[in-house]
DNA sequence: TCTCCTAGTTCATACGTATTAGATGCGGTG
DNA sequence: CACCGCATCTAATACGTATGAACTAGGAGA
């Protein structure tokens, strides 16, 4: 049955019939660039009058097939996007991703790791959907090794937002400088004569959380300060940075100022806000508080605390260069980038309180 | 020269040649489905190991080339995305999509009209670079109407978000219903003693601004007012939304209710911002005024205008659905579906002015 | 007149998959 | 023993494009 329902789009064979010629001159003429200067003026302009007159577009598929490319860039996310929240920490790269996709004449594949997280995994049904796209960008905490492992043992391009390590072989990514602007913060908190300071990490072991116990390890270190173990903590949930909490390390551990490393979601800034809100500690006047990072969403009438934040645009865009950059055939120029992050002051650290530790 | 510098991918001929079968063979296993059941279950299970061991994942050109699906869904937008304002409008449209898009088990390719219009049009490089995906989902306001005519003659699947019209040939579209909502908040207006009622337009004449004045019209006659066409005014920047232009519409035409069309990004918040912190007219005592839609972002600290919203991340689900539908053997329940808007009374509309006009 | 060149065009094929119409083998039936 | 049916599998082909090799015509040179 000849095609009926749906009207079969003209073709180059089409276009060949109409012009008088064969399909591979219309192929010359059309695909234009580099062999097109061999074809008579008279017949390209025969070849392209067809074209328009039948309205005809190249068939996408026909041509990556034939080209071996899909002009095709995946971004996969390891965390479900949909939970509000997280959703609003993971836009702005997403936004770079986009821009920079689109201005190296890609599309974007958004790859939906989404709900059911059990059959949507990178190789579901034991095949790496990802290779439908040229590369990937992959982004998300909670990675799944085995799956990364396998992704660098077969070789496929692809970009992590985030520094990661894998056993043998390596990873590609763009990291934001955790070490850096950790150690950063606590030199100036040092500066402000702070010597106590608190460090609640994140519960599991991951790269980011690492790279900043690695930043405050070393801002000590420069400022000439010995660690207290005890002052690093694991910050399972972050309603448990509570003002009892602050209070006891106050107490106790002659803490001054608290670093705490920030939730995707809104949990830690909730936390800070009931712990603002019940006055019966004053940042900074009694303790310095500074958040290793930026939580999700920033919203004016929110405290200004200290912090430091990513350009998370700036990470989507780069990661997308480096892609491109391994898809070409030279080697490409770098593949680990670290780009530094933005001291934001705020107004929740202060000098430490000279006297000795608060008591109410 | 073979494949050198980067692994070729491996083919169903090569699971072939692994498992000792015909690349028809695989194909019929791969594909699954309908055949598949024809295939001894031992065969199946070499085919499947050997897929395994290579790391094989189907060619999307090839498959879509040859006319099969690629399980790819694709979003359009009309509109660069990117200015920061437009994006907050449309996001909540794409995480619909997203979601609905994951649920329905495709994945979504984000086409990239973002940059250079020029080149990234639909029909970019002689080329719909739609067809890569098995059907698109468009969206924007400023349509390229001779592509959407394109799409439409070739008969090529897709939704698109918000009621468009094409003069031969029907869209499938998912809209708002600006005119019941339009009409809604014109009733309102008359029940709290309102006459003369200003409707300020978008200056270009599309489906929403039409409807929109359709809604007007259709809202006053069911409240047995005449339309005053005076009264119907394009708003070419919303800037002019003054507070000098408020009082001279008060004053020579004895207004006491404005409607508004809001516009994607925040200029029109921004007039009204500033026409309420003039306080030369007090809203709503000297007038009432309501959106016709909703502003992009909306954060607590904003004023509450009174306006109606757009149900967007249901939007954005219901015409993925409807997509899915639409590729679908059977005949699709539906392809146009208007969905209600939700009044929000806000605190911008009161009574009429009992007095005359007003005079300061 | 024959060869050679060059500009212009066509031939033939490959890309990877899906599908239809056979091919193959095998056990059973008349 | 010929024949049929059944269960599996394969051969062949089409999809639309790009491209290197081969061809053609017409003129220049020998």
């Amino acid at each position: 049955m000849p095609p009926q329902g749906r009207r079969r789009r003209p073709t180059q064979v089409d276009i060949a019939r109409r012009a008088g010629v064969s399909q591979a001159t219309v192929s010359l003429v059309i695909s234009g660039g580099a062999a097109s200067d061999q074809i008579a003026e008279s017949t390209r302009q025969a070849v392209l009058a067809a074209a328009a007159e039948l309205g005809y577009s190249a068939n996408v598929a026909a041509r990556s097939l034939k080209g071996g490319r899909s002009h095709l860039l995946g971004l996969y996310t390891f965390e479900p996007v949909f939970p509000t929240d997280q959703r609003d920490f993971y836009y702005p790269f997403l936004l770079g991703v986009e821009e920079e996709t689109a201005a190296q004449g890609y599309d974007l594949l958004l790859f939906s790791s989404v709900t059911s997280a059990a059959d949507r995994s990178i190789y579901a049904g034991g095949a790496n959907r990802l290779k439908l796209a040229d590369g990937c960008i992959l982004l998300g905490r909670n990675v799944r090794r085995e799956e990364l492992n396998a992704l660098v043992q077969e070789d496929f391009p692809f970009v992590f937002i985030g520094r990661r390590e894998v056993e043998d072989g390596e990873v590609s990514y763009v990291g934001a400088d955790y070490v850096g602007a950790t150690s950063a913060v606590v030199a100036e908190l040092h500066r402000q004569g702070h010597e106590r300071i608190l460090y609640l990490r994140a519960i599991d072991d991951t790269e980011p959380t690492r790279d900043r116990e690695q930043g405050y390890r070393e801002g000590l270190a420069s400022a000439g300060l010995e660690v207290d173990e005890r002052l690093i903590q694991g910050l399972a949930d972050p309603a448990d940075l509570s003002v009892e909490h602050v209070l006891h390390w106050i107490g106790g551990y002659g803490v001054t100022a608290v670093l705490v490393e920030p939730t995707e979601d809104n949990r830690l800034v909730d936390a800070l806000t009931a712990m603002t809100d019940s006055e019966r500690v004053r940042f900074p006047d009694d303790c310095s508080i500074a958040l290793l990072g930026e939580p999700p969403s920033w919203t004016p009438e929110l405290r200004d605390w200290t912090r430091f934040s990513l350009p998370r645009a700036e990470m989507g865009r780069e990661a997308v260069r480096m892609l491109v950059d391994l898809l070409g055939d030279a080697q490409p120029a770098s593949r680990q980038t670290i780009i530094p992050c933005t001291f934001v002051p705020g107004d929740s650290i202060g000098p430490a309180p000279a006297g000795p530790a608060l008591r109410r």
